[in-house]
DNA sequence: TATGAATGAGGATTCATTCAT
DNA sequence: CATGAATGAATCCTCATTCAT
């Protein structure tokens, strides 16, 4: 099932929405669809149509982010070495969300707005387990810590860093990875 | 220096809105000074003549946490065991966010508007500080987390307890305290 | 350059809270903008939109006034007799804003909201400028009151005939044309 | 029939609250009856005893210079020549209101608070009555204008120096001179 | 008499969403 | 499909005045 071509024009606009989107999230500015229907120079309900709620287009603009990331944890189930294949995912996955500032709400998110979104997350929390089982498997990772853990932790990651004082600028991206490595270290720990 | 003594009946009033405010923070409604003051049957302004902003009251409701937690640290820092004293009190800290709402937003937000709060968390990081620069003295404490990094990951646990799954309930409690003990793990680990 | 076209039922509405807006004035009612919604039975935030503060409404209502004595300046000026083309003026500014409830505080406030406002009273005060020109140029006008003083001693005189004790109905059109007339004596005197 | 004696601590309230009404006109601030009781460290309730409302207030901070202007005028009635004692006068009251910025407004209100001001007022009001009665017999006062304009005239003058451009600071008070030399003229005019 | 807490109507303004054009 | 005007509930906050202490 694929979503339904789009006339031209429409796919302008759409292009165009989800480019303001994409500016609203890079700057911090809270996405109100009506203010991204001025900066787009387009129709409120033109916007709504294509995303009827904030999230919506958020997740959009989120989408090649998360698919990117998707791409690479395909390429990490490939790594030999259980622990290096999680921890450079891991660290990937941090990277991206320090890099994208529309990532984190996604993740964070309990439920998600777009079809694509929530496969994309089941995808990646799959992946997750995946790379966490074989860890576990191969006894270097806390058995305690299970799948369904994977996600929130890094979520966590995000916060502490977006917590930490200077929480903004390229400060936060070392901070994130900073704390990443406690929690690898966390995981690691019982597993020697 | 104590706070102004306040009129009977001003005091009655006081207490019933931190009790709705109490309230609200448990039921995790946002609190809205508006709504506090019907549901504690007072005028607006008497809700806002007591707390100027959402954030005093929340941060008035958070008060008595906030001290137990100083308090607590205070007991801490007699502990022998630099480890223990850090972990146990960690470990008080993300039971005491898990057990009290009202705790994580105050912890979380970069700015407060109590001076009372602002000096109880200034305590509360400085005791972090003491006890993990015992910690570090003693070698049991990774030398690249600093003091600035303690609340901010504590603020992380807590959050991603709260994007887990069964995120209601004693079960966050519960994974809140799972994903302390991966952090201690990790900030352990380089110790050896 | 003229006024960007509205939509028809955009226009309807328009008119209808100009309406409002000007019984408003009409009555001495203090123009609140909520209230002329609701008169006009229209959402709150339409008037917000076309009028974003009460002022805009009120200087909308009172441009055809305005209008109306720039065009009258203009025929003014065509007169060959000096004097008799300042008081003719003058005496209709003052008919104006006795007619007009709208105009007075239009006239006197330091700053107005709408860039026509601006543009009529510059206008209007340049003409009144070169009527008092002309008249100084004749000898028969005051060397001492300059161009800024036309429109000051015009509200002057407004007020004057409001503060008078049958300040409403028709007497106060008649006593703001005696107070006129006082001032008009004033500004002859000097030249004789 | 007096005012009732107030007590020794009543009065010093009293005096304190003036005070603070006259720092408060003085500097244009509005008198809020609750901000004038802060500033004078008085409860609002005993502001609102000695005075009900903030006209009271502005009046009882007005009655000297209404007191003064009083006396002036009865000097002036003294005076010889009718013209002279008329215009000296004139010139005092403006002079007088540009100084004291709770005059205008007690002058321009329909209707006063305090008995005293209205008693006062009428003194002044038949006071110019005589002034002008007496121009009018020599033959040196336009015949049109009656006592009744007089004050209005006076508010007129005064509302039109606060129009005009340079309404701030000592430049308002020289205008204001200046309009009323216009109105002078005009006054006199039709004497000749 | 003095105090200052309490009141709650009143006012301004925004925002997500719908719907006529 | 596109537009953008219209909606009006919702929110926030202030202020003049009263009244219990």
């Amino acid at each position: 099932m694929t979503t339904a071509p789009l006339r031209k024009d429409a796919a302008r606009n759409w292009h165009r929405i989800v480019e303001i989107g994409r500016r609203f999230a890079d700057e911090g500015t809270p996405i109100q669809l009506n203010d991204v229907a001025r900066a787009a120079e387009v129709g409120v309900a033109t916007v709504y149509r294509h995303f009827p709620t904030p999230e919506a287009l958020l997740e959009t603009v989120a989408t090649p982010g998360l698919e990117a990331l998707v791409a690479h944890a395909e390429r990490a189930l490939a790594e030999d070495d259980p622990w290096v294949a999680l921890r450079d995912f891991l660290l990937a996955s941090v990277d991206a969300q320090a890099t994208d500032p529309a990532l984190p709400p996604v993740f964070a998110a309990p439920v998600n707005a777009l079809p694509s979104t929530i496969g994309s997350k089941r995808q990646l929390i799959d992946m997750f387990g995946q790379l966490l089982d074989r860890a576990h498997d191969a006894g270097v990772a806390d058995p305690e810590v299970t799948k369904a853990d994977m996600l929130p932790l890094m979520c966590g990651v995000m916060f502490a860093a977006g917590v930490h004082q200077d929480a903004d600028g390229p400060g936060r991206a070392a901070t994130a990875r900073r704390y990443l490595t406690v929690l690898l270290e966390g995981l690691r720990k019982a597993s020697a």
